[in-house]
RNA sequence: GCGGGAGUGCCAGAGUGGUCAAAUGGGUCACGUUAAGGCCGUGAUGGCUUAGUGCCUGCGAAGGUUCAAAUCCUUUCUCCCGCACCA
């Protein structure tokens, strides 16, 4: 027996790669290039968990595969090595986080090779190191001027022990997770954003684009969470208040409103009478916010008047304006008209504060429980003439309750029908419950007629269903909002119409008073990216108080009526404004402001200010100098003016400003956002460096850190402080690919033709917990990016491929304290690289979550010891001509494993080589096609493939080998079927020596065939003995001398020959 | 509550209209090999039946569509995951 020593072979293989580069790749390849990504680790120092022996290994196979087919395959790998958890663990451990970490990094990229896989080494990036973070910081001040960085206040958690804000996953039922007793307040701090929301629409539509699991796409579209609804004006102490809704259809049916309690202009709604009220209100729901988050989901929708209404501007009626816990202040505009009839949230806080309900939307049908018992039995059947019937339950005392859909038309009818049917066993005559208001659901009781039409009819509902003796639970008695569509009621002119055109009509009502429009809602929230933790990204900004004051003192005044100007202004779409040199026209928007200076817009309609430097101003004498300038003389805009271009452009359609210009010339302003007070770090002066020497323990080891914090303004020279927020890991991993194509730039973030040829990713792979968070942030920052003109691609990862979660044998997820993990390292150490790799695709289908089997990994094993025992004693056939079922099947296999492979379906391709190798075994093929199972084993286990391929004398590297090609044409479904007909045959055989010796108790000692004429080459004697094990021998029915004592020549059929034994 | 996914033989898990009593692996059993065990090899593994056959039951449950359903539709039950008061 020849010895399978996978240690020395995975060991000698991975050297020689190593040495030899042979993974290393350029741009000057005239292969196609395809990129395939792994999401890069972040490195912990417990090493490579199975997880990640699974998903990289998942790569490394797709990677193999394409650059098998030929392709020029960027398989890079990294770190994501900055983060909150190797800051903890290092406190832990009482290290350094760098320390920590390099150290993890090692361990890593030890653990990682043993694997196998196939990284091109030389372009590893870890985002902890500066010369990385640096280029995080370059993209923030490329945001910050744009207005996509942006800082305002937001709820964290802090500790006062900690003096440091916390994570949420270091929030522990309330308290912080390092002072059990110490409660985590909600404090509201001044943090970074990104304003990703201004992508939420090119997010959306990009999804259309690329090919994901439709799972993936579903989740984000969830995410992003776009509505359509309506924005109207409420007035309220005469001055508007805009809502927004997605049932413009309810609006008859507003009976109060309500702000939320988080409401920053919520004290101008409070009259003097309601404070104090108010106030206990707020403080009590603080305290509830303290809680833990169990508490908070279960809380019960609470509020408090706040002394003012609101009109309704559709049917002008006063309605009070509540102040409530349930609704979020930064999601629609922190103020909601509630309608209880048709929102479960609106109906509660109605029950509660003894608000009236109204009605205005129908069901379409009515719902009916009518109980068995209450009807005679042959009526029973006769419910389904109404409506759809089903059973809801059964009870041993009321028999079965059915639930009668009736469709409004036939509902006089039915009740009619129910009237005159009803068991009469009292004098108080049969009985029905019609519906609540609300979902027109009725029940019909045995004795009672009731018609319930609001709360109180209820209480008497259920004291006469308890009367009866029907257990509680099965009263159906709590009023529920109707949440659906249905049809308009107590709606003035809209009465009668459906939900969704009533809609429409109501919003163009409110369109035409000019009290509301149509609108687009997102769930998205913008990013927010401030951490106060040290083991991050520093943000590279400075706050410098006589700046701060320098731009208040400097800055011109500018009012803002309009709030599409100021908005446009906010989010960074226009950057230049650009006015014909006319006196008349003043201030129109910078008015005579220069360079250096600053400009202070105030929004009228909101308060809001922005201020923004002026980078550049000019004159342009003609409008073609403009042009030229700004090198717009050969585009091409739209006329939708969504950039400074477009704004730019528009004025060409303006004859008499054209006019004024050709007269008076033309003045441009280049503006830039900024925030007063808060100074960039020039890029020349990137990166803002880390420093090494820190405390931790107390607070933000950033902050505590004087030399760090302390600075001189690098723009004014006077002392300043430092920013001391770091951002969030995210932001690394969301552009770490596009570094990975120039890995070790300095000068720039990274080569545009290097960037432009390997990019975007063809394959992306990774866990489906980075959906939603991950994946829009990486998409995000492409889209981003490429409004900076640095990438060119819409969509950073074209296909990405989900893999599912390896658990434990258990099927419980791994974790420690369970005691089912599996370490990848004890399995490599026992078993080999490749037999781990093999068994990993072999449980399941990589994109369902499969549980860690021992036996698999058995079953691995055992299988890579036949192959390399088989490749040591082979006999190789001079050619496969003579044998053209080796054909078909080889092609039969490259063709259906390339499918498989291309579609992740391991499990399945993994089966087929099985398979394959069990008929090599069987009957030795030559030695072209044992190449060609050798490439197709490499993609799996490249360690023995490469040892078998220099063995059997193939060139260079099995792992740079040609993926073989297949020949439709020779694969053979006859020989296929021939060969079934044999596998059947010698089944038949079989089964009939079994039934002889049981019946019989002795076994046949030799088996005659009887082959039909044109059958005899698919039966091979030698074959056949070899297989049954007894001596076989082979007749053609028509045979003359042929020995057939039985007669079983007869039996012969096309493609199952006569048997018999003896 | 909302959204997503899944339920298949002793177990894991393929299969998404006929080629399906259902791949493959594991387990179990039998036989071979062996002094014996292991390893290894061969076969069996829903029920009944039979010299290689045939029939029945069957893919969570109940209905339905179809000449034909594990596969499509409806209802329902169970489990897993994600999000959580999104107006």
């Amino acid at each position: 027996m020849v010895d399978y020593n996978f240690n020395k072979i995975e060991k000698k293989w991975q050297k020689s790669w190593e040495t030899k580069k042979i993974f290393e790749v350029g741009e000057k390849s005239k292969k196609k290039k395809y990129y395939v990504l792994d999401m890069f680790p972040y490195p912990s120092g417990a090493g490579l968990h199975m997880g990640h022996a699974f998903v990289f290994s998942l790569g490394d196979i797709f990677a193999r595969f394409k650059r098998l087919q030929g392709y020029n395959v960027l398989y890079p790998i990294g770190y994501d090595s900055l983060g909150l958890p190797a800051e903890n663990a290092a406190i832990k451990a009482g290290t350094h986080p760098k320390e920590y970490t390099e150290k993890s990094i090692a361990n890593f990229m030890k653990q990682q090779k043993a694997m196998g896989w196939s990284y091109d080494w030389s372009r590893m990036v870890k985002t902890s190191d500066s010369e990385f973070y640096k280029w995080d910081q370059w993209i923030f001040l490329q945001m910050l001027k744009r207005g996509i960085a942006y800082r305002k206040k937001a709820p964290v958690n802090w500790c006062s022990k900690c003096e440091s804000v916390l994570a949420n996953e270091q929030v522990i039922n309330g308290c912080c997770w390092r002072h059990e007793d110490t409660n985590v307040e909600i404090k509201h701090l001044e943090q970074w954003f990104f304003k990703i929301t201004n992508y939420a629409e090119e997010l959306l539509n990009g999804l259309d684009k690329v090919d994901w699991p439709e799972n993936a796409k579903k989740l984000q579209r969830n995410w992003i969470g776009k509505s359509f609804g309506a924005e109207i004006e409420f007035s309220i102490n005469n001055k508007p208040w805009k809502i927004f809704t997605t049932r413009p259809d309810t609006i008859f049916g507003v009976t109060f409103m309500v702000v939320s309690a988080q409401h920053p202009k919520l004290m101008e709604l409070v009259t003097d009478k309601q404070k104090k009220e108010v106030e206990k209100f707020l403080k009590k729901i603080k305290s509830v916010s303290m809680k833990s988050m169990k508490d908070v989901e279960n809380l019960d929708k609470e509020g408090v008047f706040t002394g003012s209404y609101a009109v309704n501007p559709m049917n002008n009626e006063k309605v009070p304006v509540y102040a409530g816990n349930f609704v979020l202040a930064d999601y629609g505009s922190g103020m909601v008209m509630a309608v209880p009839a048709h929102d479960q949230r609106d109906f509660e806080f109605a029950k509660k504060y003894k608000i009236p309900v109204k009605w205005v939307v129908k069901s379409k049908v009515a719902e009916y429980t009518v109980i068995e018992k209450s009807l005679p039995k042959d009526k029973i059947a006769k419910l389904k003439d109404y409506g759809g019937i089903s059973i809801i339950k059964e009870d041993k005392d009321w028999g079965k309750f059915y639930k009668v859909s009736v469709n409004l038309n036939n509902e006089g009818k039915f009740i009619k029908f129910l009237e005159s049917n009803l068991l009469k066993t009292s004098d108080e005559g049969g009985a029905w419950y019609a519906d609540s208001f609300t979902t027109t659901r009725a029940v019909v009781f045995p004795n009672k007629h009731f018609i319930l039409n609001n709360v109180n009819d209820i209480q008497d509902y259920i004291k006469y269903g308890l009367k009866l003796g029907i257990p509680r639970n099965q009263l159906e008695v709590e009023l529920q909002a109707f949440i659906d569509y249905g049809i308009l009621t107590n709606s003035q002119g809209f009465n009668d119409l459906e939900s969704s055109e009533a809609k429409e009509h109501i919003v163009k009502a409110l369109e035409f008073k000019k009290l509301g429009k149509k609108t687009i809602q997102y769930k998205l929230r913008d990013w927010l990216i401030s951490r106060q933790r040290y083991w991050g990204t520093p943000i590279p900004v400075v706050y410098c108080d006589k700046c701060k004051e320098n731009v208040e003192k400097n800055s011109t005044e500018l009012s803002f009526y309009d709030q599409e100007s100021f908005e446009n202004l906010k989010n960074g779409l226009k950057t230049v404004e650009t006015r014909a040199l006319n006196p008349e026209e003043k201030n129109r928007f910078f008015g005579n402001t220069i360079k250096g200076k600053y400009i202070k817009c105030v929004n009228k309609v909101n308060g809001e200010i922005l201020f923004f430097e002026v980078v550049n101003v000019k004159i342009f004498k003609k409008l073609a100098d403009f042009y030229k300038e700004k090198d717009l003389l050969n585009k091409t805009f739209s006329k939708e003016i969504n950039s400074l271009s477009d704004l730019e452009d528009c004025y060409k359609f303006i004859e008499d400003y054209l006019d004024r210009i050709n007269k008076n010339g033309l003045i441009s302003w280049e503006i830039k956002r900024i925030i007063p007070g808060i100074v960039l770090i020039s890029e020349s002066q990137l990166p803002v460096k880390l420093p090494d020497k820190v405390k931790f323990g107390e607070g933000n080891p950033l902050t505590t850190n004087k030399e760090f914090v302390n600075i001189s303004c690098p723009k004014c020279g006077s002392s300043a402080k430092r920013e001391t927020d770091t951002m969030d890991t995210f932001v690394n991993s969301s552009w770490y690919y596009l570094r990975y194509t120039d890995p070790k730039n300095s000068r720039k973030i990274f080569d545009e033709k290097k960037v432009f040829y390997w990019t975007p990713i063809d394959q992306y792979i990774g866990g489906p917990e980075h959906i939603t968070m991950h994946l829009i942030y990486i998409r995000f920052y492409a889209k981003f990016l490429k409004d900076l003109g640095l990438v060119k691609f819409d969509e950073p990862a074209l296909r990405y491929f989900t893999q599912g979660i390896v658990h434990g044998s258990d099927g419980d997820r791994m974790s420690k304290s369970k005691g089912n993990v599996v370490e990848p390292l004890d399995t490599i150490e026992k078993f080999g690289a490749d037999t781990l790799r093999l068994a990993l695709v072999s449980f399941a289908s990589p994109d369902s979550n499969t549980n860690w089997d021992e036996k698999t990994v058995l079953g691995s094993h055992k299988f890579l010891n036949k192959v390399f025992e088989h490749f040591s004693n082979i006999k190789y056939l001079k050619s496969s001509k003579a044998d053209p079922r080796i054909e078909s099947k080889i092609n039969k296999l490259v063709k259906e494993v390339t499918v498989d492979i291309e579609n992740f379906k391991h499990n399945l391709a993994v089966i087929k080589l099985r398979t394959f190798f069990d008929f090599m075994q069987d009957k030795n093929i030559d030695k072209e096609n044992a190449k060609k199972f050798i490439v197709l084993l490499s993609v799996y286990c490249p360690f023995i493939s490469e040892e078998l391929w220099e063995k059997i004398g193939g060139k260079g590297f099995v792992s740079l080998a040609d993926w073989p090609k297949f020949d439709d044409k020779k694969i053979d479904l006859k020989l296929e079927k021939q060969e079934e007909s044999f596998e059947k045959t010698i089944s038949d055989v079989l089964n009939i020596l079994r039934i002889i010796k049981e019946k019989n108790g002795k076994d046949g000692d030799k088996v005659y065939l009887y082959v039909l004429p044109n059958e005899l080459d698919i039966y091979n004697e030698e074959n056949l003995s070899r297989r049954i094990n007894k001596k076989v021998k082979v007749f053609v029915v028509n045979d003359k001398n042929k020995y057939d004592p039985g007669g079983k020549s007869n039996k012969a059929k096309p493609g199952r020959p006569g048997v018999f034994v003896e």
